[in-house]
DNA sequence: GAGTGGTCTAGACCACGAA
DNA sequence: TCGTGGTCTAGACCACTCG
């Protein structure tokens, strides 16, 4: 039985680091080699404290760490139960805010030539994600380079679902534009955007699109179709045609700790 | 002074739920006022145990879950400083391994119809990031459907760095395949790739590719650009060319807890 | 040297789940 | 009813930072 007094352990020059961490560790390989095997129960913290000599303070934080990694769960009445052998690795992408996903628009400004709200036909509700009938606010426009010669960068549609498009500081047709509508709609309706779906398609750029961009038809390029989302509700969807001459997506995914 | 013997305590049926969290939340709140502004320090766990009459452990949890909330930073010997005001509103897109950036290659197979060792020249070594002269296994095939009439999804291009290019499991010319490289790399080099970079280009696809393709010239498409990394270091760069009718690219953001 | 947060102990009461 | 994990107290030693 290790006496473990205080005073003892702090003669010795102290082991390692921290013995918590020593703990988590220990258990960890346990579990990867299949001791506890998958969705078994492994000791309780009592049993944990006499086999270890700690306190249950130590092994709290011990088994505190695996729940972070994602190997166990616990409940109170039941026990700790083994949920994977290894620590799933995950992959993300991750933004500080939903303005990373148009940081090509940095430097950029849009200029509505058409306003005008909608009912959707069949082909606009797939679109929007609502039923034929429903009524959206319908924006159009061109996104140009702020320099000196400004240069088309994407033909835009933004469309704002009827119940969050009394805005205040809304684009006018004509008018130059800097902020993204889904800032306004979260700040004018105190709600916040929970999802973005997104998806992207190769596209040639023919006729009428191709005289605004000022690019050749038949000329390669990128719709990009966003869809914001408060839950399950979709309050604004913007679609993007951009000259692939012009703007390529990129984007990096990283291991997370 | 409150005395919170743990008899007294304990007789009143529970004020609310945790009191650290109650202490976390008012502590937020404060911070989200701004009486400790961003930069500056918070009172040390002594003057919160004082001032809330709350043991320190009960004061750390609280600390703790701020912590995680990423509105404080701790230091021994310094203090807490605020990071920030409002816990930031991040959006992850999140994966559960790398095989579902490349989930729409369930139910396909590899054919490959090119196996060389290659030395980059200029051009090619601006797409592996590595230096011109530097080696790279290549390999090239097609992607088609696991149906009865294998439609053709993509051409591939996938290369390999030198260093990791010795598997036992590669596929060979003609030989249909399954498995992601890159899992070959990982298990037979006992390494992980830790982040994958990604690019999506808009093109049109002619000649030989659209012939490969069986899709008529000019026909709009994709072309996505993996560069699988370990570190700083390539290990694996794929380019896919993918028919608009047959693919495109969605993805999911979500803001995360 | 005084004070900070990091670690740890040895107790305790509680809500909850299962027998 | 018994044991689980969740919460909490009141102490303690340590490494570290800073004046």
């Amino acid at each position: 039985m290790p006496t473990s007094t205080y005073d003892i352990d702090a003669a010795i020059p102290a082991p390692e680091r921290a013995r918590h961490i020593d703990l988590a560790r220990e258990l960890a390989q346990r579990i990867a080699a299949g001791d506890p095997p998958v969705g078994a129960l492994l000791p309780t913290e009592t049993e944990l404290c006499h086999s270890t000599g700690l306190s249950r303070y130590a092994v709290r934080q011990a088994l505190h760490k695996l729940t972070g990694l994602g190997l166990i769960e616990r409940q109170a009445g039941v026990g700790t139960r083994v949920l994977a052998s290894q620590p799933p690795t995950r992959y993300v992408q991750a933004m500080d805010g939903l303005s990373d996903l148009t940081r090509y628009a940095e430097g950029t400004s849009f200029t509505a030539t058409v306003r005008e709200r909608l009912t959707a036909d069949a082909r606009q509700a797939a679109l929007l994600r609502s039923a034929p009938g429903a009524k959206w606010l319908h924006l159009s426009g061109l996104r140009t380079s702020a320099g000196a010669l400004p240069e088309p960068i994407a033909l835009v549609d933004i469309y704002v679902a009827d119940e969050v498009s009394r805005l205040s500081k809304l684009p006018k047709v004509g008018q130059v534009f800097g902020v993204p509508v889904y800032q306004l709609i979260e700040a004018q309706y105190g709600l916040r955007v929970t999802r973005v779906d997104q998806e992207i398609q190769g596209v040639c750029i023919d006729g009428e699109a191709a005289a605004a961009l000022r690019v050749e038809p038949g000329t390669p390029g990128l719709r990009i179709i966003r869809t914001y989302l408060q839950g399950e509700r979709a309050i604004e969807v913007t679609t993007g045609l951009h000259p692939a001459s012009r703007f390529s997506y990129t984007m990096s995914f990283r291991q997370s700790a």
